[in-house]
DNA sequence: AGGTTAAATGAGAACGATTATCATTAGCAT
DNA sequence: ATGCTAATGATAATCGTTCTCATTTAACCT
């Protein structure tokens, strides 16, 4: 999926300052990843992907060193990771505005969405239950019917 | 968790039916577990949990079964498998009625909970965004406030 | 700018959960 | 009971991820 990734690098010196505030050193690899993660056109990326990415520019970094700084990154605030179904996790910036997610099971296309009655809903059943929230994940799984997913049910 | 499991032995005929019915034969293996599943006193199950449960029974039954059999189980519609957090998936018996989750973060315990409004939102939302919905898993995480908690909150 | 040092990296081993392989065993239809 | 086929169990393999440790590097201090 080279395609996928814009190289309009960012300003580097913005996220090395992003890096710092986060309490982490700039070096070369978080910078290439967390300039991967904000200009890539997925939102949504696995380790893989991101690593893909790196081989892509032709830069020479690990995979351990990927999953290093991804976590660190999730450690920092400036990543959340998903769970969806699939067995890999997926990262994405946190931009600061929860979200839930809906993933087309055919072309793996992951839509963005809030609903301020479930997010209410939710705060409402767990109270009582008698529980404190403190999370929470919600992913549909659907078919897409976009005219360009390549599996779509019908034309 | 020996203790979890309640040998209060289901009618094996039954359970031998039920297996037939799903068009598996009944061996040994699939009617203890799914005896295992039916008389466990916790509902979400891991393979670990299962390969336990029949260990303490004295039962001579391979991991790779237990395995095997729960995705056979989920194939046929017994059973439904969740990806909650923590890398292992678990498993309980489908009783045909949807619901979701709240997982206590700290001492693992698992309430459910269904919610017509969360329900009808999701299917809202989905159509909105023009998928086709198919499923969903809603998993709230927290801290429950029970009495036998370990880890509870405060006294 | 050059030196110092603790932290970060990269290669590969290790890991935990799950699945695949394959020789042996056991349902079950005849 | 016999035979055929599917199921089992021991173990190897796989997959995503984390750990180990020798080497490199960013940040700080002359
Ligand atoms: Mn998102
Ligand atoms: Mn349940
Ligand atoms: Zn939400
Ligand atoms: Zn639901």
């Amino acid at each position: 999926m080279a395609w996928l990734y814009r190289p309009r690098r960012g300003d580097a010196a913005l996220e090395s300052t992003e890096l710092k505030k986060a309490g982490l050193k700039a070096t070369l690899p978080r910078l290439k990843i967390l300039d991967i993660l904000e200009n890539s056109n997925q939102r949504h990326m696995s380790a893989e992907d991101v690593y893909k990415a790196l081989l892509d520019l032709g830069e020479e970094v690990g995979f351990a060193t990927v999953y290093r700084v991804l976590t660190q990154f999730e450690a920092a605030g400036l990543v959340i990771r998903h769970n969806f179904e699939g067995g890999h996790a997926v990262f994405e910036l946190e931009r600061g505005h929860h979200h839930d997610h809906i993933v087309c099971v055919q072309c793996g296309r992951v839509e963005e969405f809030y609903d301020q009655i479930i997010e209410d809903r939710q705060r409402a059943v767990v109270a009582s239950k008698g529980y404190e929230i403190n999370d929470h994940a919600l992913v549909i799984y659907g078919n897409c019917t976009k005219i360009d997913c390549p599996y779509r049910s019908r034309g």
